[in-house]
Formats: structure tokens, sequence, C-alpha cells
RNA sequence: AGGCGUGUAGCUCAGGGGGAGAGCACUACCCUGACACGGUAGUGGUCAAGAGUUCAAAUCUCUUCACGCCUACCA
């Protein structure tokens, strides 16, 4: 054998990743040709903010598509996988914003073109972190593909799509009631208002009725009284009879407002009545509809009290609250107040409370939209993957209200809509108009809104092939093949992608959705910076590597909703990727030890060992070889059916599996003597098998482990290229081989059962056995006496003899018994028994235990007449198993006493 | 309020009508010539509770409890 080492003790992951990365990259190995053969796989990236840094989400989200993608293209597919950005409007509007004020300044100093500029700057500059930080992920994008929500060809397919949306009559603006953030000073659309519960107030104020008791009604906000423009009560409530058709006082103002009756009053909550104020209430909005009431702002844009507030105008929306209540108590019309438990809406970017006002914006008319896309889930042209997302989805889509569009913010994709001075009419055009087309004005002003960032976003899957323009990319690569995402995004993105792409292409954005769980932290919280409870994913690069990593994540993407992340579980795999690259380092050695010990063998070897085998044909000949190749056979059918299934954690799992307990405990272990052994022959071919068995190992744990494995690649194949790009392991027929799988377990059994022994009886190590193995079956003893050196080091022995009856068995000797014989260990002279009578008295309980329930079972007419014959028969085998089992555990208590 | 989901070993979870599983952790022994980031053998669970269907239930049904999440126009 070599002396010197191959390899350094363990994978260097810190040097060798991105020293391979950039080979990948450089060689151009992540871009996609349309003009290549192969079956299209195609992966949009769920675009992160300009803003983000990466965190946990990025981080499992790229590895699963990484692992799609790697898989694929290793299969053959012409796979493109499109990376790219977000403009992310508010969000970085609000970055930008901070920036500048604490430079002294503000957005409004600096005008809107001087601003978008600034933005643009702090895109150049700070906007390329997380493109950094998936590479250090290993995420094979085809980086020549790159887009950025606000990039020039984007923008066009933002435009064309809200123009022909718009001629559709898709698209519409009005004045309405709107989620209004104060703070962001924009509107924002019904899902980006979260729902925070909260213990809150309900006040019951009176509403003074000339010539009667006053009117109370039960109130949330008390501060939007000056909006109020009616009193509504239920028409079938008994106890207002005499207030129809009166007016009430609106409270610290001298406003009289009419008392109405609407159904929607809900005569059970507070007093029955309800103060309508239509301009700050979605509900009461509806009902001044219905009564044609007026509408009166009290609250501004930034959450300040108008002119309709009289003495309170221009303070602070919360502040005027407390000052009222004040006010009403003294002045008597404050009845009282109670505890209530109710949700409050909050900005989803900025957790400011919402206020809903009435404003003019932009509206997306949802409901055919959404129809289609429903129907495409339903016709199943689109898998949602796991299934029972569907019925979320369905929910929606069945429910979905306009989409409100317009935001109040510069950056972004601002609305291709004119307004005439002149004559008031609204011109939406693909071209930037110089004059009115209805009345020739040159007076016309282009709307100051901008478009809500999702709604480039829902254009991803073919604005970032090159629509508008009918590229080859498009034709090639539309409809994408699967979207990998968080389900919190269901309705933001997904939603929005299918209705655009349906209405747009004509066709699904994608086949299949895959929904994987959103990560939180060891408790089961929600990472985020206020908790303090995040878990940097670069940390954890730094210190565990890319591999390690992406192993954990995937080992524990099942289909959960939560992936409750733990470092100790990234650890653990950081072992797996230095047992592979120990395997590698075994193998390694091996290779190139006989290399040198055999040269001028030409006779086994050909040209040398990169070729080393072929002449032995494809048909392993050792057991080991035969039975690792069957078992190689059996995983790379699991992996694929995993991959395929979108099974991550089943993929990982069985690679972990096989690769740890089967090729390093077993495989390994059982070729040592033929690598050791005299016979070069026997040993080159074993070495072919190990090789190619390694190699193809390497290829399944690609998609998974890319770096670990890339680097093993470039030193054990000896054919140069890059691993990434190989040709993925198939399932070959005539690589199983069940009766080496058998032969093997066989070899196992007795090895286990020795060890048992050993350790049950507490033998050191050191002390040799001499098991004696009962069994009359002829391939069996051969096997055994073939493998007996192997048999005797693997189980500690220094000597293993065969019996064909059972009076051979010597005394004293500990006993198992298997399925094909029984094998007994000697323990004259080698053994404490005391600790082992209660173990062995314990095993015997349970096991007259089972064997009374197993009996009871055969006894009961019903089992036997209803259940499937094949159990029967095989409670009846175990019950006769246990017996004997139990036969010999009391053989082994005789021995026991008779030690003592 | 409705919908969805979860509850299996100390922890994180997989499984899913007929023998309770994995990883980590833990215990004992072992530095045996790839790996102590290792090896061998173990400890540990009324599969949340109750009822039902069935020859057979952790698995299917119903109820209850606990915890999540999403949706919602009780001010």
């Amino acid at each position: 054998m070599c002396q010197k080492d191959p390899l350094d003790k363990n994978f260097n992951f810190s040097k060798a990743e991105p020293r391979l990365y950039e080979a990948w990259e450089k060689n151009g190995l992540f871009v996609a040709d349309p003009e290549k053969p192969g079956d299209p796989f195609v992966i949009v990236i769920p675009p992160p903010n300009v803003t983000g840094n990466l965190h946990m989400g990025h981080a499992l989200d790229v590895t699963l598509q990484d692992i799609l993608i790697r898989y694929h293209r290793m299969k053959g597919d012409n796979t493109l996988w499109v990376p790219g950005m977000d403009h992310a409007g508010i969000a970085t509007q609000n970055v930008v914003e901070r920036e500048l004020r604490s430079q002294g300044l503000t957005k409004d100093e600096l005008g809107r073109e001087k601003f978008v500029e600034r933005v643009w700057e702090w895109k150049k500059t700070y906007g390329g972190n997380i493109a950094r930080q998936l590479r250090r992920l290993g995420a094979s994008c085809d980086w020549s593909r790159e887009r950025f929500t606000m990039d020039e060809g984007l923008s066009k397919a933002v435009r064309e799509v809200f123009v022909s949306l718009y001629e559709d009559d898709l698209i519409y603006r009005g004045q309405y009631i709107i989620n209004w953030c104060p703070r962001c000073h924009t509107a924002v659309s019904d899902i980006e208002v979260e729902h925070e519960a909260r213990k809150d107030k309900l006040y019951y104020i009176k509403y003074e009725v000339k010539d009667l008791p006053p009117l109370v009604v039960a109130t949330t906000r008390p501060e939007t009284c000056f909006g109020d423009t009616a009193v509504a009560v239920n028409p079938n409530d008994p106890r207002y009879g005499l207030y129809r058709g009166r007016e009430a006082k609106v409270p610290l103002t001298e406003r009289l407002v009419p008392v109405i009756l609407d159904d929607y009053v809900d005569r059970e909550f507070g007093t029955g009545a309800l103060k309508v104020t239509p301009a700050h209430d979605p509900n009461d909005f509806l009902i001044a509809r219905r009564h044609d009431l007026p509408f009166i702002m009290a609250i501004d844009e930034s959450g300040k009290l108008t002119q309709a507030a009289g003495h309170y105008q221009g303070e602070d929306r919360d502040l005027v609250r407390k000052k009222m209540l004040g006010e009403l108590d003294e002045k008597g019309l404050l009845e009282k107040i109670e505890p209530l438990d109710h949700a409050v809406g909050v900005c989803y970017r900025c957790r400011s409370v919402i206020e809903p006002l009435i404003s003019k914006q932009w509206f997306v008319k949802t409901a055919p939209l959404a129809e289609a896309a429903s129907l495409a889930v339903k016709d199943g042209r689109i898998k949602m993957i796991p299934v029972n997302w569907e019925k979320t989805f369905f929910d929606w889509m069945d429910n979905i209200r306009d989409w409100c569009v317009s935001r109040q913010l510069w950056w972004g994709h601002q609305i291709p809509a004119w307004h005439c001075q002149n004559c008031g009419r609204t011109t939406v055009s693909r071209e930037d108009p110089d004059k009115c087309p209805n009345c020739q004005s040159n007076d016309i002003v282009r709307d100051e809104d901008v478009l809500d960032t999702w709604f480039s976003s829902g254009l991803w899957p073919f604005s970032t092939l090159g629509w508008p323009e009918k590229t080859r990319d498009l034709e090639r690569y539309y409809p994408t093949s699967v979207l990998v995402t968080g389900f919190d995004i269901i309705f933001f993105w997904v939603a929005r992608m299918m209705m655009m792409g349906l209405k747009t292409m004509g066709d699904i954005p994608f086949r299949a959705v895959v929904l994987h769980p959103l990560v939180r932290d060891p408790q089961g919280q929600k990472m985020s910076k206020s908790k303090g409870n995040v878990i940097d994913p670069l940390e954890i690069l730094d210190n565990l590597g890319a591999d390690a990593f992406r192993f954990a994540l995937t080992a524990q993407a099942g289909q959960a909703r939560d992936l409750k992340l733990d470092v100790k579980r990234v650890e653990g795999y950081s072992k797996f990727v230095n047992k592979i690259w120990n395997a590698a380092r075994f193998a390694l050695a091996a290779l190139e030890g006989q290399s040198e010990a055999d040269t001028g063998q030409a006779e086994n070897a050909g040209q040398g060992q990169a070729d080393t085998g072929k002449a032995f044909g494809l048909k392993p000949e050792a057991l080991p070889d035969r039975w690792v190749r069957s078992r190689l056979r059996a995983v790379v059918g699991e992996v694929r059916s995993a991959v395929e299934g979108f099974h991550f954690d089943r993929y990982a799992e069985a690679l972990y599996q096989f690769t740890w307990y089967e090729f390093c405990d077993w495989y390994l272990e059982l070729i040592k003597p033929i690598l050791y052994g005299p016979d070069k022959v026997a040993r080159a071919k074993t070495l072919y098998w190990l090789k190619l068995t390694l190699l193809e190992l390497l290829k399944l744990l690609h998609p998974v482990m890319p770096f670990v494995t890339e680097e093993l690649w470039s030193k054990l194949s000896g054919q140069g290229g890059y691993l990434m790009v190989e040709p993925f392991p198939e399932v070959l027929d005539n690589q199983d081989d069940p009766s080496a799988e058998k032969l093997v377990r066989c070899l196992m059994d007795v090895t286990r059962a020795v060890r048992q022994v050993r350790s049950d009886f507490g033998l050191n190590p050191i002390v040799k056995v001499a098991p004696v193995v009962l069994t009359k079956n002829p391939e069996i003893r051969a096997l055994i006496e073939a493998n007996g050196q192997l048999l005797l080091k693997l189980m500690g022995a220094e000597k293993l003899s065969l019996a064909e009856n059972f009076n051979e068995r010597p005394k004293d000797s500990a006993s198992n018994v298997l399925d094909w014989g029984e094998i007994w260990t000697p323990l004259t002279g080698l053994i404490d028994p005391a600790s082992e009578e209660a173990r062995l008295n314990k095993e015997a309980d349970k096991l007259a235990n089972d064997i009374n329930a197993a009996n009871n079972k055969l006894a009961n007419p019903d089992y036997l007449k209803k259940a499937p014959e094949e159990i029967v028969s095989e409670t009846r085998e175990k019950l006769e198993a246990m017996e004997t089992r139990l036969a010999s555990i009391k053989r082994a208590l005789d021995v026991v006493k008779g030690l003592n």
C-alpha cells in the first residue's frame, strides 16, 4: 500500500468552495443554451429583494431549487435557472430615505428625479450582496440571464401588461376606500395588511337626539366621529323604533346626522347602534353607498386630524383619542368603557396601524383572472405540492377582491397614464404621449403613482425570458417547470403569476408549485430581527460549509409547515461530509497503491488505473462487489423517485443511510481482505468496482452536496471534466442481485450475533472468542468458509467453526438463533455472568408475553377467517421463531447459572 | 368566527390498517492500518385524550384538549 497521503485528512471547504464555484461559472456550466437538445427544465428564482441579505428562507429555497436544477442538468435535460432580484418598492425606498435622513435630507427636498437616481446608486453599491451570497451556497444559476424587475426589458413588460389589461377593462381607476399606511405614505393592497390581535377598549358614546334619550353608540375609534355621517341601527331592532327618521348630534360638534336603518348592524354587539364613518371604515363605506351618505375625511394621509375635527385639527390620531375622551367625559357624553379583544390592521412593511381612507387609486379587476387561475389548478395543469395547499388557494381565489396596484411612492414602475388638465381625460398608453388625444391639449401630466412591486413580480416567469419580445428563450423555456417557494407568498406572488401568465401568455407560468416549510428557530418562532432569534446562514456557511448546511436543510425539508432549524443538525451532517471525504481518501489510497504495486501488470489493468476493470466485463464477481452494486441500484431508484416527487428529505435520508451504513460500514470493510490480500487480479477487479461505485455515489450526492463531491471527483475520476455535468446514474436491471444481498445479510447476521454476545457479556474487545455456527445450508456453509478470515476480524474471534448437529454445541456457550441456523459462543472462563441473568430473564418475560399474544391471535376464528393469508402465516412463522428464541434464551440462562 | 395544519424517543422530525422508526443527544466498551468529525453494542415511546369502524388502529371516522398558521366587514 501507498504510504503518502493522497488527500488531506479533512475537506477544507472554505478554500475549496470559492475555487470550485469560480471554475464552474468560468467554464459556463450554468449557462443554458436553447439550441441544445433535451427536455427543458426551467426554474425562475423567487427574486429576493435588492435590499435583502441572505436569510434562512433563501437558503432553504435556493438549496431545494439547486438540487432540482443540478439533478435535471445531470439527467441531460436542457436546464435553465434564471436568477434575479426584485426592486421591492416600499422596502428599498425606506432604506434610501433612511440613508438620506442620516445626511439631514428628505426625499422631498431632493425631488423625484434626484431621489430615484439615488436609489439606483444605492442599488449599484449594495444591491449585489445577495447574488454573492447565493453563490456561496452553490446556487448554479445562469448568471448571464440575471434580471432585475426594474430592468429596461422588464419595465417594458410591465408597461405592456398594464396597458393591455387597461384596454381589456381589467384595470380601472377610482375613488374607493383603501388601506393607507400613514408611515409609508402610500396605499397598500388588502393582503399587505396584517391583522394583529390586540387588547383594546370599546367606548360607549352618547349621540344626543332632540326630545329623546341620547343614542349610545359603541366604538373602538372615537376620534373618527368627526367623519361620521350617520348613525345606523338594525331595522328589526325594537329598541330604536322611536329614532327612525330622526337626527343625532355628533359629539363635540354641532353636526346633525341621520339615523338610518341597515341590516349590517349587529343587534347584539355593543348597543346595537353603529356610528357610520364612510371615509374611514370599509364597512361604513359600503353602508354609505347604500344610503347615499356623504363622506367626510376626518384623518389625513399622515394620520392627523383634518379641519373636520375642529380644534383637534393637525393633531395625531392616537393623541386625539386620549384628549377627546377627557372632553367627552367632562361633557357627560362618555357612558362607559369596556375592554375588547379584536384585530387591528397593520402595514406588513412597517407595522403601523393602517388607516382606511378614501382615495383615488388604480385597481386590477381580479375576479376573471382568478377564475382562470383556479381552473388551471383544478384541471391539473398546475400541480401544488403538497396538495393540501390547493384548498387554501381555492378559498382565496373564490373570495378575491380587486387588487389596488397603485402606490404613492417614487421607486417603482410609474403608471403609464396621463391626465389632461384641460379636458380631464386620462390616457393610458404604450408610448409617452405629448398631447391629449381627446382635446389635443399639451397640458397633460403623468400620473405620479407607481405600481405595486408584486405587479412586476407577477410577470417574472415570462418577463425574465424576454417577453414582450418574441425571444428564443421564451419559445424554448416557457412555461417553466417548477416554482419553489414558501407558502407565505402564495397569494402575494404565486397566485398573481398564475393570473398574469394565463392572461398575458395564454398559458400557465409553471407546471408545479413546490411549497416548502418556513424556517423557524428551534422554538418554532418566526425568525425576526426584533426577536433577536435570527440564525445567520452566512455564519453557518463560514463555520460548517455549504455542503453540510445544504444537506441539513434538505434532510429537514419534509412536507410540514415549519422547519425548526437546529444548528446541531448541521454539525451532524458536517461529520457526514467528513465521512465521505475519508471514504474517498481510503479508496484513493488503495487505487494509488495498486497502480504503484502493479506497474507493469498489464494483464490486469490494461492502460493503467483509469481503465482498470474494463477488461473484466460488466459483471462484478466478488460477493462484496455484487452486493454493493445491487444495493447502489436500489438507492439510485430511491433517489430518483424522491427527487422527482419533491421528497427532498427522503432523498437526503436515502443517501445518508446508504453511504454511511452500507457503503462505509460494510462494503469498505468487506473488501479490505481483498485489497490487502495476495490475489492481484481479484484486487484489481474489486478496485474497479470500488471506484465505479464511489464515483456513482458522488454523482448521487452532487445535487445536494455539490462542493465536496466535485472536489473528490477531480481527485478520483482521473478523467477530468466536471462532475456537475456528468450523467446522473440510472437504475440498471442487470445490477440487481438478490442472492448477493441475501448472502451478505448472512455475513452480517453472524457478525452481529457474535458482537452482541461480546457486548452482552461485557467481553473486552481484546478477548478473543471461538464461535461455532450451526447450519445445514450448504450455500451458507460455503460462504462462511470462504469468508473465514474476514469474519474473524469483524467479530473479534480467533477461530470460527461450523457444526451440523445440535449435539455439537460446546458447553457453556451463549446462543443466537437466526433464520437459517444458530450461533454458539463458548464463554467458559470469559465472563462475569451476574448481570446477564437479569437481562435474559427480562427478555424471556417479554418473549413469553408476545408468544401469548400471538397464540391468542391465532385462536381467534375471525382473524383466521378474515385476515389475508400471508398475514396469518406470517404470524405463525413469527410465533415459531419466538418459541425457538425462547428456548435458546432458556439454554443461555442455564449456561449463566452454570457459570455462577 | 371560519378554514387549514400540528401533537410519535430528551430534542428535531419521518412513517402511516397487520412486527413502533431515523438523525442528534444519552450509556458502556474500544485511538482495530479511510475517518475518535471514528467503531461496536445499548437505554429510551399507552404514537395528545376519549369513543367508534375493523379479525386487526399510531395509522381511518367522530369528539375533546393543546399549540400554530391563514382568512374574516362585529364597529
